[in-house]
Formats: C-alpha cells, sequence, structure tokens
DNA sequence: CCCTCAATCGCCCGAAAGGATGATTTTCGA
DNA sequence: TCGAAAATCATCCTTTCGGGCGATTGAGGG
C-alpha cells in the first residue's frame, strides 16, 4: 500500500440544502486522497429521483432540509444501496431527530460543528462497520436507552399513555372524546350543558394528568 | 281482551338528565293503561349501576347527558336484557349520533319535539319488533345509507381520509406530521425553515385539502 | 367530622390559531 | 412555452386557546 493505485477509493453524496455547507464539506472531502466526491444535492426530492443511478458508498443527510426530512431518506438509501453507509449531519441534538434517525438505519450521526478531521474519520469509522457520533449525540443515545430500559419508549411512553388516560375522570375523558372530533371549546360546553369556563378547567387539568401542552398532543396521546 | 287483566304491561325506565322532560314522560305514559312506570334516573351512572337489578321491557335514552353518554348505555342495556327495546330520545339529529346510536343497538330515535301520541305508538312499534323514528331521523338514515353506498362510510370516510391525505405535497405532510407532535406554528416554521405565515398558508392548505376546520381535525384524520 | 377529589363556574390576560386575500417564484408536465 | 400546482411570504383582523388564580358544591373515605 505505499502508492495509491490500490488504495480502496470512496464515494461520497451529500443531500444538504444549505449551499455553503455543502461547499464546506466538499472542501474538506476532496482535500482526502481516497474520497470520491460523487455529488451533492440540495433538492432531496431531487436526490431520490436520481438514487437509482447512484453509486456511492457514504452519504451524508442533513436532517432538515426544505421540501424532504432527510429521515425519510435514509430507507431508500438502504433499499437501493444496503451497503451504503448513510451518516446524518445535523445541527439539531433533539432525542427525537436521534434516535429516529437510528431506528430507519443511519449508521452514524454527526452535529454540524464536527471538525473537518472528525468528519473524515466519521465516513471511515463507517466503513468499517462502526457508528461514529458526535460525543453530546453519544450521550443522547445513551440516555435513550436508559429510558427505554425504564420501560418508558421514547418521551411518550405507550404504556404510561395508557394509564394516564384511564387515570382521567368520566367527565374528562367525554371532553377530551369531543375535543378530538374537532370541536371548539363552546360547542363543547353546550354539548354537554356545562359552561364555558367549565370546559376549560376540564381541559386544564386533562393537560396537566397527560402531561401535555395543548390539543395536538393530548389527541395523539389518544389516538396514537 | 276486553278487561284489562290479559294485557301484557310494558315496564318503562327513563334515562334523561332533565327533569322538566322526565317528568313530562312520566305523565305522558302513566296516561296509558298497558304501561308500568319502571323508574326514571336523572344520573346515567347511576343508572348504569342500577341496571343489573332492573326489569324493564323499554329503556327511553337521552343522548347528551352530564356524565355519559346515552349512547354508552345501549350496549350495556343490550347485555343485561337482550330482549329489552332501546329508544334514544334527543334533540341532536346530526348525522354521526344518529348513525352511532343504531349501530350501537338503539332500536328507535324519537326527536324530543315528538308528540305524546307518537312517543305512546314508538314504544308500541319497538315491543312489536319495529324500528320508530322521527321523519326527520328517517330521512337521516335514508341519506346515511345513500352515503355508504355510495363508499363514503360516514362523513370522514376511512378510505377517503387515506386519499385525501395522499393529495397533501410533500411539505404539507411534513407541517401535518409536525402539527400532529404538538409543535406550534412558530417553531414549525423554524424547524423547517421557512417564515411563519408560510407555515400558516400549508396549513390552510391541508385544512382546505382534508376539509377539516382545525388542528384537532386534522389530526384525528391522521391518526384515526 | 375533616379531608380529598370530581365537577362546577368565574375573571383576567397574553399567546396561538385561523380566515380572507393577494402576490412572487420555481417547477413540471402538456 | 404556457399554465397549473407547489412553495414561498405578506397584511389585516377575529376568534380560540391556554394558563394563573380563586371559589363553591357534593360525594365518599378515613
Amino acid at each position: 500500500m505505499a502508492d495509491g493505485s490500490d488504495v480502496i477509493r470512496i464515494t461520497v453524496v451529500t443531500v444538504e440544502d444549505d449551499t455553503s455547507y455543502t461547499a464546506v464539506l466538499r472542501r474538506v472531502l476532496e482535500g482526502v486522497g481516497d474520497f470520491t466526491w460523487g455529488g451533492s444535492f440540495i433538492n432531496p426530492v431531487r436526490f431520490l429521483t436520481a438514487l437509482p443511478d447512484l453509486r456511492a458508498d457514504v452519504f451524508l443527510l442533513d436532517i432538515h432540509m426544505p421540501r424532504l426530512s432527510g429521515l425519510e431518506c435514509i430507507r431508500e438509501i438502504k433499499q437501493c444501496l444496503p451497503d451504503a453507509r448513510v451518516l446524518m449531519i445535523s445541527v439539531h441534538d433533539d432525542d427525537d431527530y436521534v434516535l429516529k434517525a437510528f431506528l430507519d438505519g443511519a449508521d452514524g450521526y454527526l452535529l454540524k460543528d464536527s471538525s473537518p478531521d472528525q468528519i473524515v474519520e466519521a465516513i471511515h469509522d463507517a466503513r468499517r462497520g462502526g457508528a461514529p457520533m458526535s460525543p453530546s449525540i453519544a450521550r443522547k443515545v445513551v440516555g435513550i436507552l436508559g429510558r427505554l430500559q425504564a420501560g418508558e419508549p421514547t418521551a411518550k411512553a405507550p404504556a404510561s399513555a395508557k394509564a394516564a388516560l384511564e387515570a382521567l375522570s368520566l367527565r374528562e375523558t367525554e371532553v377530551l372524546d369531543l375535543l378530538a372530533k374537532g370541536r371548539r371549546y363552546t360547542e363543547i360546553a353546550s354539548e354537554i350543558s356545562v359552561s364555558l369556563d367549565t370546559v376549560k378547567t376540564h381541559i386544564r387539568n386533562i393537560y396537566r394528568k397527560l402531561e401535555v401542552r395543548n390539543k395536538a398532543e393530548a389527541i395523539s396521546l389518544l389516538l396514537g
């Protein structure tokens, strides 16, 4: 391996809506001998269209993009190119996104404050079968694991959701059902023959018991 | 059948939160020779508690009651007393309630503007195996039947709901998902990197396509 | 008898939601 | 290349939500 001819070159493709960061990545990777720039996509939809014709070893995916989440690209990539490695690169470190990324098949998760060296090393690491991730992401993963182990699946436990719903009184259950049907407070009030303020009180109590902040979360917990 | 001794008496029980209407019903029914007043319940919860000890031929149920919907009483009654007839008496004639009542096992559906004669006749009709209903309710039922036949299950079609969701653009789907997670408009805006007004526009378009009026209905359609 | 909890109602206040309309740009297929 | 649809941003205005706070009544348990 003294000369470069027998070095296995790694083709890297990026999908990133931020053109300036795309340029950064390109510069970083073109500075490394065994990397081949396989293309960069600004538009994730375009990327998916082009995917069947791509041959790449590693994909760098942004999570938050204009039209389509990078998360939704993972499965497509894995289906077309089962041996390819997928690394997420994002500014976000929410538990929700980190967990989803790995569940969807991502091989690694880097934050955008990663240094060039770290990015290069992560790509090599992914090729070797590792799961490269930024230190803070690694901590997140450990934290999530702990919570999963404790029987609290994500943030909203499916088991505890049921328990929380059962902790509601008859009246509260009735109000929540109507809320989920899209009824307004005033409509609920007239349907169950109580005042508007009573409905509001019930809803405040429902939110407190379910530990949610608004209608949407309450309904998702009820139906999801 | 010349004397009253061989007339089969019909025991009637009412469950109705409105005491004045309960009194009206009682007066009407006590004026009819072959009816026996089996009791009246103001509180539906109390009614369910007492139900196992009741012997009645016909139940008159209000739909909208303080703690518990009359709809939820139907199954309980049918389980305890399979031969009993259940008539709903309500001021409401929404498709939703009418359909639900019959699906839940109601034998008839009267509006509260029914005359005493109509009520008496409806009870006899139910006993004979009929399905007594106020004229406007009968029309509702026919209308609902037509729509079911046309492949539009209720008002919110389970098949068309899926179609409607698929008619959403990628961006709209993304926004709706975030909405269902309980995100506020401003949070969605920052997460997908667009302005607040753009998010509002997307959501208005989503509501239009899904034919809903608010978050709650949209989320119910998405999750339900 | 006291305490708790469910259910009821009220007031105040700021934030969020949503409706009406109009406009620009990009994209894409006919 | 023309038009439709998607996506973007905006202004104006009203209604609805959501939270904080306090209060009463009745049922039921200790």
